[in-house]
RNA sequence: CGGAGCGUAGCUCAGCCUGGCUAGAGCACUUGCUUUGGGAGCAAGACGUCGCAGGUUCAAAUCCUGUCGCUCCGACCA
């Protein structure tokens, strides 16, 4: 490929819309522009780069015996109803009506196709295990688009959906994609970290999560150096030692005028340290209103009280709702028996900290004034513990005891087993040894092709632009003459390597454009090409071809060895 | 969904507060000349419904209202 017949539009300057390095790098380097929010168009290098991501995964999918398929984009809503994820997730799908008015939903995952097909295709345990994986674009809604590729709207994603006859056969189906996912990160030059995860919305028994740590990433990540326990914060549960206190004083109520914070209760002339404060939080959860108590200085885990109440669909409940249940504005709530002034009849959920705790302050459910004395056992009718807390770096891992520490990431990567939640949905039975019919057990396994694309330039960058892996570089090489007037030495050089390079099957693209040589050599360093074969007049007068991998040092090839030495270049870096 | 900010040339931005001649700069683009090993110089040129709609005014990029779009923060801590 010659430059000058591609398009490569460079940037001096990141467009005002990009915060994050790598959605900067990505569009000074030429490789997407934005349509509109969460929406790109890939030019010709990030569509290269892309592409390579995608064979990697393709290459793996296919070498952990998965096989390839193509779901439509367009799917009726009414399996989406009957998988009744079209009430649980309806904030991320895009629904549209054709002209008929029928209502489609556009694939955001493929969960309900995958099974609807199976349900058809597969009958027997003959026919089992199986696994399905697509590349394909995928649309959510997302609440927030941001940082360029990392949360679109429409995005590239490979999805993966295994049957097994049984929970035993799904483990090691689960496992083999895990290492899948493994090794594709590593072709990708990522260091990804699989840790525990939530299930979200998707469901099912429990998942793994791959993360590339990065300051930018959404993700926060529990982990413990010491014996490598890894979870996502969401998921994340410590040793963090319970509450404690004095028992068996009576409540007392005490005036906290203009008291309403536990910050506040904390300082003088209170000084109620926050560890010996109850917080009540109150939620509306299917229209009602629940009280969810969390020791003072902890914070509700809402992803932990999502799992807990079987529904992402509840809020935290305005001042009004709250006056109407217990009697008082926040900042004076509590959970005492017999203190509600309001209609509370909901549930009351405390979570597992607070078990066995005394001697314990909280708010009276009557503005300005406050209780203390305050024992869980004694005094507060919990209907239900759990664990709802979110923890915090330097707590003692639950494993082993060392401090973990916490660090952001990307997630790149989600493997799920799913068991039989969609298989019973959608009657995906099959005829087991015996004749018995008996439901396929699932799991199901996505990448995020395009974010981990741009992961792979968060991660790979220096001051002058990206570095490409080799791996999933848009061209491997760039040859730079530094005259390009046709027929001069130095052209002809650069035109017998071009060739010499394609022949060897080397992604290979010539910099002929008639630019100063310092906009050549920013523009290639910007793009990130792996490896840089410059040829001037001053070097070709010694016989030789500049040879400059990205990033590293320089070194000098004569002009007849100068093909040789890249092809070997190109070969080591692909294996290294 | 709540809050904040921003929409002026392909990109980065100035001008707006305090309304007033023909709306500017740098980069990019076109042409010519000079230059040519890390984003060159000179000259000439082209490029704008100032997001859109309405209003106020003799006069609106500028003030007001609405709307659309984009970005960031938040959407637990009572």
């Amino acid at each position: 490929m010659k430059w000058s017949q591609t398009l490569i539009p460079t940037l001096r300057e990141a467009p005002a819309d990009a915060e994050i390095l790598s959605h900067k790098l990505l569009l000074r380097a030429g490789l997407a522009r934005k349509l509109a929010g969460g929406v790109y168009t890939f030019l010709p290098m990030g569509l290269r780069a892309l592409r390579k991501v995608e064979q990697i995964v393709r290459e793996e999918m296919d070498r952990a015996g998965a096989l390839e398929v193509l779901m439509p984009a367009l799917q009726p809503s009414d399996i989406w109803r009957q998988s009744g994820r079209y009430e649980t997730a309806a904030d991320v799908l895009f629904k549209i009506k054709d002209s008929g008015d029928r209502e489609w939903v556009l694939s955001a995952t493929a969960e309900e196709v995958i099974t609807t097909l199976t349900a058809g295709e597969i009958n027997s345990y003959r026919q089992l295990p199986k696994n399905f994986y697509q590349i394909s674009v995928k649309f959510r809604d997302e609440i927030r688009p941001r940082f360029g590729l990392m949360r679109a709207r429409e995005f590239i994603m490979k999805d993966a959906y295994s049957f097994d006859t049984d929970d035993e056969a799904a483990q090691k189906t689960y496992q083999k994609m895990y290492d899948a996912y493994a090794r594709i990160f590593a072709r990708c030059g990522l260091k990804a970290l699989a840790v525990e995860a939530d299930t979200g919305v998707i469901g099912g028994k429990f998942s793994h999560e791959f993360m590339v740590p990065a300051e930018t990433g959404e993700n926060e990540v529990v982990f413990c150096e010491k014996c490598g326990y890894a979870a996502n914060l969401e998921k994340a549960v410590s040793a963090a030692a319970t509450a404690a206190g004095k028992a068996g004083a009576a409540i007392d109520k005490f005036a906290t005028p203009g008291v309403a914070t536990i910050a506040a209760l904390a300082r003088p002339p209170f000084n109620v340290p926050a560890e010996q404060q109850i917080k009540t939080l109150v939620y509306i959860a299917n229209d009602k209103p629940i009280i969810i108590l969390m020791r003072g200085d902890d914070q509700l885990n809402e992803a932990k009280l999502a799992g807990k109440i079987g529904s992402t669909v509840f809020r935290a409940a305005t001042a009004g709702e709250i006056f109407a249940a217990l009697g008082a504005h926040p900042g004076s709530l509590g959970a005492v028996k017999g203190t509600a002034r309001g209609a509370f009849a909901g549930a009351v959920l405390a979570d597992e900290r607070l078990r066995g705790a005394a001697g314990m302050t909280t708010g009276a459910n009557e503005d300005g004034f406050h209780l203390r004395n305050v024992s869980m056992e004694r005094d507060v009718a919990v209907s239900q513990w759990a664990d709802l807390r979110t923890v915090k770096a330097g707590e003692p891992c639950k494993n082993c005891g060392a401090a973990v520490q916490i660090r952001r990431a990307i997630e790149v990567g989600h493997v799920f087993k799913l068991g039989v939640k969609y298989s019973e949905k959608f009657n995906a039975l099959y005829l087991d040894e015996a004749g018995n019919r008996k439901l396929a057990v699932m799991g199901c396994y996505g990448i995020g092709v395009t974010r981990t694309l741009q992961a792979v330039i968060e991660h790979c960058n220096d001051k002058d632009g990206i570095i490409w892996p080799i791996s999933v570089a848009p061209y491997e090489v760039c040859i730079t003459p530094l005259e390009v007037d046709a027929g001069s030495e130095v052209m002809k050089t650069a035109e017998a390597l071009h060739a010499g390079l394609l022949e060897r099957g080397v992604d290979v693209i010539l910099d002929d454009r008639d630019e100063r040589p310092g906009v050549k050599f920013k523009d290639t360093d910007l793009v990130g090409f792996p490896i840089r074969a410059a040829i001037g007049g001053k070097s070709l007068a010694r016989g030789e071809v500049e040879i400059k991998p990205r990033g590293g040092a320089m070194q000098t090839a004569k002009t007849g060895a100068a093909l040789e030495t890249i092809v070997q270049l190109v070969k080591s870096r692909a294996q290294g």
